[in-house]
RNA sequence: GCCCCCGUAGCUCAGUGGAUAGAGCAACGGCCUUCUAAUCCGUUGGUCGCGCGUUCGAAUCGCGCCGGGGGCACCA
């Protein structure tokens, strides 16, 4: 029995006992069941007569009391107790917690999926670094959470878009290409300029490609270089974030959106919306009515449109392509974005609902215990490939994508080469491998899964693995609603630990000349479900699940 | 000055208003001739930044401070 299981028990039995008089109260869209600290408080506990009683005019426990005569009848419930104010904790039968296990195997890959978010069309972008340099460790962050997202979103059921939005022209591709230009002449990159090995890289490769560049007149030859450098440089984007298990559906030229005045057009209608307003011959968009500290000008002085008008005309062209929701994960320092995009959903008549912007915290490098001060500038950042060299794509992916993106987050590359043991990512797939050397014991040993009672896993250590195993649907529920793939990490790295002690402490294959019983069978369900759920939970995660290690 | 995030064990961090606040690492001490010792067991370690409030109940919610990070363009 599963807690959501268990959940739902629990609210038709308040419907039960609503329609039996017993007491008035507006039934609860969910009733939350969670698993209690302390194993003498059962196996499951609900603080529902805590929530209920002072609506139905009793004390807590006497309501407890009230419920709790029915949720003793429940099939798989062995005892309800009254604790404390009025908690109610539930214990199992060892038979109903048992049957998890062969459900899991049952529902294979498909366990932790749901149908919540079916019907939804979900635009996601992330990352989106302009073309003018590798992706850093912040896009590297992104890549890593936004993709998990992604995945957390389409086992809910949802259809998801990563899309990846670009700008290739502008000032700072420009001085990509006067650095580029400049590599090439083998003179200094200009003032603002990039630096970097990476630009002599280019460089060199533009002019393999285009061995008389430096003979045009030096516009001509930057814009060249534009031309060439970006799309290499783009290539080298997309290898990075493909090598690092990242492909993106859709990537989305800013330019094109300026293509056939579709932006024109838009921002001329909302002239005449209301929504818009002129001054000092500029036109601003009322961004302050949503939280905005003042309002944007959306079409300069000079008639040219501002940046905000690009997003204006991307969130019109992202509602036409049918997305109910669109998700853009910026980085803090882009924080000051998330009203006046919600502003620009308002003021083109649409719901700011179904604009979703996710900050994350920024990611610092670490040398020796100190900061490091990472610039394009000075060359001195490091990349998604530098940190995949140091520690491989899994660990990499893991170490992003266990913390909450509300977190700065340190990183210390000599303290993740030097010692990579420190890294959970291995504990988890160190658990699921051992599934994999149990399970090929087993066969060697002649257990096989003919038989299940689930009345034999019954120890302690079989008790608590069956009940992370059960938490999973929903902590994934949880992650993809709070849009927290790091939940799935921690909890599967409680999953790992509870199975490393019931590995300690219960065999799965029989020891010397001891028969085979079911009692073996019906573990390697439980092995093998586990091995079900950790592969599903990495899965999300885009971390892979070796069987052996 | 205003806005966003953070402040929890020595360190890195979990913790949708619930019971005695957790994990990993670090430190110290144990368990390998039997399914993988990257595992497991034990010990040490806390004014949940501070104060006030809401609540039967606050690390969690509200307000005010303090400290750290990021941001406040007719740039893109």
């Amino acid at each position: 029995m599963t807690p959501e299981e268990l959940s739902a028990a629990i609210s038709a039995c308040l419907k039960d006992a609503v329609a039996a008089g017993e007491f008035d109260v507006e039934l609860p869209s969910e009733v939350r069941v969670e698993r209690p600290r302390s194993r003498e408080h059962g196996d499951w506990a609900t603080n529902i007569a805590l929530q209920l009683s002072k609506q139905a005019k009793m004390n807590p426990r006497e309501f407890a009391q009230l419920l709790s005569g029915r949720l003793e009848q429940l099939d798989g419930v062995k005892t309800v107790a009254i604790a404390g104010p009025g908690f109610l904790n539930i214990t199992l039968d060892a038979a109903a917690a048992g049957e998890l296990a062969r459900s899991i195997v049952d529902a294979g890959s498909g366990y932790g999926t749901s149908g919540l978010m079916a019907g939804t069309k979900i635009n996601l972008e992330f990352v989106s670094a302009n073309p003018t340099g590798p992706i850093h460790l912040g896009g590297t962050r992104w890549a890593a959470v936004g993709d998990a997202l992604a995945r957390l979103f389409q086992s809910q059921g949802a259809e998801v878009t990563r899309e990846y939005y670009f700008n290739d022209h502008g000032a700072q591709v420009e001085r990509f290409a006067r650095s580029l230009w400049a590599s090439a002449k083998g003179e200094p990159s200009p003032e603002d300029g990039y630096g970097g090995a990476y630009i002599d890289d280019i460089a060199a490769r533009v002019l393999v490609l285009d061995p008389a560049i430096l003979d045009l007149e030096q516009e001509d030859s930057v814009e060249r270089f534009r031309q060439l450098g970006v799309d290499l440089m783009f290539g080298d984007i997309k290898k990075s974030l493909h090598d690092f298990g990242v492909d993106f559906d859709v990537y989305f030229h800013e330019h094109s959106l300026f293509q056939d005045g579709f932006v024109e057009g838009l921002l001329e209608k909302l002239k005449t919306s209301g929504n818009l307003f002129l001054e000092d011959g500029a036109w601003w968009l009322r961004s302050t009515e949503f939280g905005d500290d003042k309002d944007r000008v959306v079409i300069k002085s000079d008639g040219a449109p501002a940046y905000i008008a690009g997003d204006i005309g991307y969130f019109v062209n992202k509602r036409r392509r049918g997305f109910d929701l669109n998700i853009i994960m910026l980085g803090a320092d882009h924080h000051g974005y998330v009203a006046r995009l919600k502003a620009a959903a308002a003021a083109l008549g649409d719901d700011p609902d179904t604009v979703e912007v996710l900050i994350g915290q920024m990611v610092n490098l670490m040398k020796d215990g100190v900061p490091v001060r990472m610039s394009k500038r000075a060359g001195t950042v490091v990349t998604l490939e530098d940190l995949v060299d140091a520690v491989g794509v899994d660990a990499a992916r893991y170490t992003l994508a266990r913390f909450s993106a509300d977190s700065n987050i340190d990183i210390d590359l000599d303290l993740l080469t030097r010692r990579t043991n420190d890294n959970p990512v291995f504990y988890v797939q160190y658990a699921h491998a051992r599934t994999h050397a149990v399970e090929r014991n087993a066969a060697a040993a002649g257990v096989d899964t003919s038989a299940f009672d689930a009345s034999e896993l019954s120890h302690p250590t079989e008790g608590e693995l069956l009940a992370a195993l059960g938490q999973f649907p929903g902590m994934v529920a949880q992650a993809a609603a709070f849009r927290e793939p790091h939940r799935v990490a921690r909890h599967i790295e409680v999953i790992a630990g509870t199975y490393h002690r019931w590995y300690d402490a219960c065999r799965i294959a029989p020891l010397g000349d001891e028969p085979v019983t079911d009692l073996h069978r019906t573990r390697l369900w439980l092995n093998n479900a586990t091995q079900q759920v950790l592969a599903n939970g990495l899965g999300l995660l885009g971390v892979s699940a070796p069987e052996r290690m």
